[in-house]
DNA sequence: TCTCAGATTAACT
DNA sequence: GTTAATCTGAGAC
């Protein structure tokens, strides 16, 4: 329940920051997907640098049934079957764009989505992205985010561990994250793997159909 | 070539 | 709680 930081203390500047190194996403998608929970992501368009905490995810790989990548590589999941550490960008419904970070070891394709933030800065100009007020409806879903840091296709492959339009760097040092493990959102195959972790009572999670855990 | 389900969201009843 | 908006890949024929 208490935030041991406020936004103010975690929106300091992250230029001076490291991006996460390739190792940390050369792991499974599941080992990757709790660890970044509380990690920053830093997006740069048009002179802005937009920063959030990352409060929700879910991991999808090659043997999983409800992943992209389960039926072999296409044009579209190529991103996946890369280098980890890489940003693949698709578009859900044919309406919203939706943000992975490519993680994989041993399997020949894995990912983790980022379903939600906790805007830090450059909130504004999440708002006008946006078109909405309440920092709490920027980025609590995955097609939000995606709309909040102007993510879209000509995002697919960035490397996300070097500086430059969207890369993700450490969080507060220190700062203990409570971890909820809960069934994936919206799929409807290997629902009984646990692979949607959220930060336990984050108000910035994904919302109406946020569930109980089970 | 055609049809359908889908890692979603927001507006509407 | 229900539904429209609308693109893409997979599977059926």
């Amino acid at each position: 329940m208490s935030r041991s930081c406020s936004a103010m203390e975690n929106a300091v500047s992250t230029r001076t920051v490291e991006p996460l190194p390739r190792h940390f996403f050369r792991r499974s998608a599941a080992e990757v997907a709790p660890d970044l929970l509380g990690k920053r992501i830093v997006r740069s368009v048009a002179g802005a640098e937009l920063v959030g905490r990352i409060v929700e995810v879910e991991a999808y790989d090659s043997e999983d049934p409800a992943s992209h990548c389960f039926r072999g590589m296409t044009d579209r999941n190529r991103a996946m079957f890369g280098e980890p550490g890489h940003a693949y960008v698709y578009l859900s419904h044919g309406l919203h764009h939706c943000l992975n970070v490519t993680a994989r070891a041993e399997l020949p394709a894995g990912g983790v989505l980022i379903r939600a933030l906790e805007p830090l800065s450059g909130i504004d100009t999440m708002r006008a992205l946006r078109g909405r007020h309440a920092i709490a409806d920027l980025a609590s879903g995955p097609g939000k985010l995606a709309q909040a840091l102007a993510v879209d296709r000509t995002l697919y492959g960035v490397d996300m561990t070097q500086p430059g339009p969207l890369f993700i760097v450490e969080g507060v040092a220190g700062e203990e994250v409570p971890i909820e493990a809960t069934p994936r959102i919206g799929i409807s195959r290997a629902t009984e793997r646990l692979w949607r972790f959220t930060v336990a009572d984050s108000p910035f999670v994904s919302g109406p159909r946020r569930r109980a855990k089970a």
